[in-house]
DNA sequence: CCTGCAATTTGCGCCAACGCAAACATGCAG
DNA sequence: CTGCATGTTTGCGTTGGCGCAAATTGCAGG
């Protein structure tokens, strides 16, 4: 729904490249410069990119696929912070400096990546500063983003939070079919739990009334909306 | 507990300004630029910077006192974001490239600003990288600081959860005194709730029966911590 | 010193959602 | 085709902490 990236071309050209959340606006021959030191990787589904506290040796920015960034705590809960699609960044420690990896980002589906080192990525920054300044505003997107699902999870009950994350999910990946905008990857009921704070049991009863209704149809790992204007409802509506 | 930004000075020198979050490793004749462009702010405890959807106008930084930041929902609910300290950023949307500002900022304490337009901040960042890759590395430290608060909101107890944040402030802004260590500015139970998504009864009861145990000490919109190390195992405690 | 507002405390009833458990689907491997 | 692993559904008892209400305390302004 949002960049198209051209299926699975393995050397993105400079076009597709050009349109990349951290590069868009970049001059053509830094471009070039940035693709010649690209290391190129290439993950099937379910493998791991890289894990919570690992050093951070490198930036991502996914070509095809999709990919899951996760914390976890010391007890093992882990959440889902984000899905990262084609276009966006995964790794942002190395855009900020920082020296570990603070969430693991793992395979949805076969991807790929285009990387630099975190020491070539700082060069870059230096000498196009609009890099920097892309880096930035990317980051600063993903803080409100995580605003509003801590208020959400502050203040909202659990059904109108994963409407709102369903609704959220779609606009980033939805992708028209007859029933109605499906989620264009896999989505467990677990991993919709461990996004809006919930258990799975709350999430597959939830998606149960709505299927009752009309408003979704589900599968394994599937999810369908077929009346979003009826979740819209659900998820803002006063009372 | 952190920097030091010379009590009331109105006109900050050039050294304190190089230890600022977004300007440190500033080269010395930028600074001075910088100060040349920059718009002195002085606001009263209590009073607003910018509201949430004001249009994006200026950065921020604090030279002395505090201010929150905090996002509200159309039906009135809120939650406070974090507090804001001497040589930190308020208003990132202008750094970002946004054009609203995503939540209100509100002085608690009588505090001294400088500020830059959006437009001069660009400049600044275009002609300066160190200024915008300063930029993505607190954006980014932000970000990192609001997967950790997700997470605990989404796993953890409220009791945990309170732990853990008043542990966090005394960090940002602990004082030291006879008693323990004071949160330096005034915080009321409402605020705190605010902060780990509960309500004031149950902060108040939480602070209550740690005040029982000797754990806290608090009057009105005062925290004290006496048993920092206690705090430490029940936010952290296995179970 | 008095008055009033705002913050705080505390009691009590209730319910959304969790946790456990067990049955049931679905898709992949062999 | 069959079996297994993984995902899903659903029932049921429990409970953390919310919501309401009322009493109390502390601070600021007159």
């Amino acid at each position: 729904m949002q960049h198209e990236f051209g299926g699975m071309d393995y050397y993105p050209d400079l076009d597709l490249f050009a349109r990349t959340e951290l590069f868009q606006g970049t001059p053509a021959d830094a471009l070039r410069d940035l693709q010649a030191s690209a290391a190129r990787k290439r993950l099937a589904a379910g493998d791991i990119l890289f894990q919570q506290g690992d050093g951070t040796t490198s930036v991502f920015v996914v070509i095809a696929g999709r990919l899951r960034a996760s914390q976890m705590a010391q007890d093992g809960q882990q959440i889902i912070i984000r899905y990262i699609g084609p276009g966006e960044v995964a790794g942002y420690a190395a855009l900020m400096g920082g020296d570990t990896h603070p969430g693991t980002v793992t395979a949805v589906d076969d991807s790929h990546l285009i990387g630099w080192t975190s020491a070539i990525v700082r060069q870059i920054m230096e000498r196009y500063p609009i890099v920097a300044i892309n880096a930035a505003a990317l980051l600063g997107r993903r803080y409100h983003e995580m605003q509003i699902r801590l208020r959400e999870l502050s203040t909202e009950r659990v059904e109108r939070r994963i409407g709102h994350m369903l609704l959220r999910l779609a606009h980033q990946s939805g992708r028209r079919t007859a029933r109605g905008i499906e989620i264009a990857f896999p989505l467990s009921r677990r991993d919709l739990a461990e996004m809006v704070g919930t258990t799975l049991h709350t999430v597959s009863r939830t998606l149960s009334a709505w299927e009752e209704r009309g408003i979704v149809t589900c599968g394994r790992c599937r999810v369908v909306l077929c009346k979003p204007h009826a979740l819209v409802a659900i998820a803002d509506e006063e009372d």
